[in-house]
DNA sequence: TTGTAAGCGTTATCAA
DNA sequence: TTGATAACGCTTACAA
């Protein structure tokens, strides 16, 4: 193995200029720095990780925990932390909690002590557990709000208001909501912007069908809800429950959107994969996983100065950042509801496409 | 910060045996043992991970580099990987080289040296590299072969195998392939598959319509050749194309499965998602991750010693972990074929469901 | 601008 | 079984 004392004898300089013509070039002479850097390229030097890490306390590595990696969701989000953390000079230290509690709790203590920095997503831990977690390494929520921990989050409400908005403007009088768990920490703004919508438009009337699963069969249980709510459209917690019900009703033979309309929340990739094409609140899964890296990044930061309204990134303790959503419409909303009459008629649409 | 030396210090000993009584308990004295592992917990030490690095020269991290993290493919690889890695006490390091030859390269050395191996999902780069890179550290390969590597793949040509006797059984005797891109190392091996899976059985015709994309709108495109080829069946290269042709045969009215069945490959989530749902071969995309991890702590492992015939995993260098697949049938085959007459015809079917 | 030398916190070596 | 002590390779005061 090539250390850098074995470039600085080739180089006939001491191992400090060595290393500071490596990481700091302008404090270094001309002809030393030159003579360093070739020697360092001809010896193949590489230089070691854990050293560097020992000396300066810092790993150059960011750990992101999710849930479930093997959900789109989750997964859109880890590849946008992962390419911005990569733009920074950072790796990626990447934990799968499997929804679970407990694994979640051990994974970060682990992880913690092996990164930068912590950038939980859709977490479960108590406010409490997050900031005796952030005492140990800098965290950043997502998807999740703390106390005073620096978190991204979507604006839950607003999509729910867009996509309500969209309706209405097509006519849609009567809308069925098909929600998420009671628990769910977004269900509860999403329904929050439904509500407010609702209000400020004042000639809509709501359904609510109830919880459901967050998941296609979800949506499965809830299609049946729909077809016997009277409801002209449906909007539903998320796109898999908004993919179950849309099933669900063709398998009835109830038409999509030309008896009823239906809109998702995510955007995820399937919403394109099925016909009619789910309508749905997209949501910038990597401005989420950016603006977390950043927020991160800024807490990590070396230049930790005052740095008095210099970055452009949020201060720790800040308001969260708030990431916007925006509709997507697509073929499963695309004609005005039919006159409102029996709940599962399947007579002529008003309007064909 | 507390390092060893304070929980020496108020245990009484000294560095040494705090380090032997936490990393070698048998190696020392029941009594001092307790004090040392008291006198750690009440001073809530930490092991400093950069120290214990450099002096071991492990990091306890193990790399998996996939082209892309929100594919749900690689997705539910790098899942398994995680898990197992983390039943083994090992972190994972995530590399996301985003289908880029350049950009994985470039990912692959940076992070060979911050781990202890590397799993290489479909890697694009050459043998000669892929043999250099492991030369830095030990390297396994997922779903791709080179040289002596130690790698584990899918049983790509018995999947198609398996697919074409299901579809032979159900009385199709013309069938539509839709492949994938040409220089594709898993369609060549499931274009064998195919070819030998019809001469076995003679009395089958395929027609080739070619090479698509990997994704949904090759399917798009493929669609229409299928309905134009006369088979009563097609098979497709991966699920994305096998969805986009049903998406296209349904646009067209073509009855799936009554008019053709349409089998597709992999079984991403989506499969079940649309209906009729999609037949396919399944591909357990977990034992692939598992296999790969204790492919690469067998070589890792620090018992490096010959173990005549006592490791389960394969030796290094040793013939590629073939991981079986099989075939999940669903409603998109669930028929048997209509009379070979005109190809879009939309008839009734023979048999309903 | 450069060099010397003192860490950084562990583990491993070698005597005792 | 234990304890000094020397690595491990790099960064960074501090001096020159």
């Amino acid at each position: 193995m090539v250390t850098l004392r074995d470039v600085a004898r080739a180089a006939g300089v001491s191992p400090a200029t060595a290393s500071r013509a490596l990481a700091a070039p302008d404090m270094v002479a001309a002809d030393r720095r030159s003579r360093v850097l070739r020697a360092a390229r001809d010896l193949g030097y590489r230089p070691n990780r854990a050293a560097r890490e020992l000396s300066t306390g810092r790993t150059g590595m960011l750990c992101l925990v999710v849930p479930d990696l093997a959900n789109p969701f989750f997964a859109a989000v880890a590849k946008a932390v992962h390419a911005r953390a990569r733009a920074s000079g950072y790796a990626v230290l990447v934990g799968d909690s499997d929804e679970d509690l407990r694994t979640e709790a051990e994974l970060v203590t682990q992880l913690a002590e092996r990164g930068d920095g912590l950038i939980l997503c859709s977490p479960r831990m108590s406010d409490a557990d997050l900031r005796a977690l952030d005492a140990r390494a800098p965290v950043v929520l997502v998807n999740r709000e703390a106390d005073g921990l620096p978190a991204v989050v979507i604006d839950n409400a607003d999509g729910t208001r867009q996509a309500v908005s969209h309706l209405h403007a097509l006519g849609h009088r009567r809308i069925a909501y098909a929600g998420g768990p009671a628990d769910s920490w977004s269900d509860v703004r999403r329904r929050n912007g439904l509500r407010e919508a609702v209000a400020a438009l004042g000639n809509v009337e709501v359904v609510d069908l109830g919880p459901f699963s967050r998941a296609f069969t979800g949506g499965t249980a809830a299609g049946d809800l729909v077809a016997a709510s009277g409801a002209t459209a449906v909007l539903a917690h998320n796109d898999l429950v908004a993919l179950g019900i849309l099933d669900r009703l063709q398998a009835r033979g109830v038409h999509v959107p030309q008896d009823v309309s239906v809109v998702g929340y995510d955007d995820i990739p399937s919403a394109t994969l099925v016909s009619p094409a789910l309508t749905t609140v997209a949501v910038p899964l990597d401005r989420l996983g950016r603006a977390a890296v950043d927020l991160l990044l800024a807490q990590t930061a070396p230049g930790d100065s005052t740095d008095p309204g210099g970055g452009r990134a949020e201060a720790p303790g800040g308001a969260p950042v708030r990431v916007p959503v925006s509709l997507v419409v697509r073929a499963s909303t695309d004609v005005a509801p039919a006159p409102r009459s029996a709940p599962t008629q399947t007579g002529p649409a008003r309007t064909a496409r």
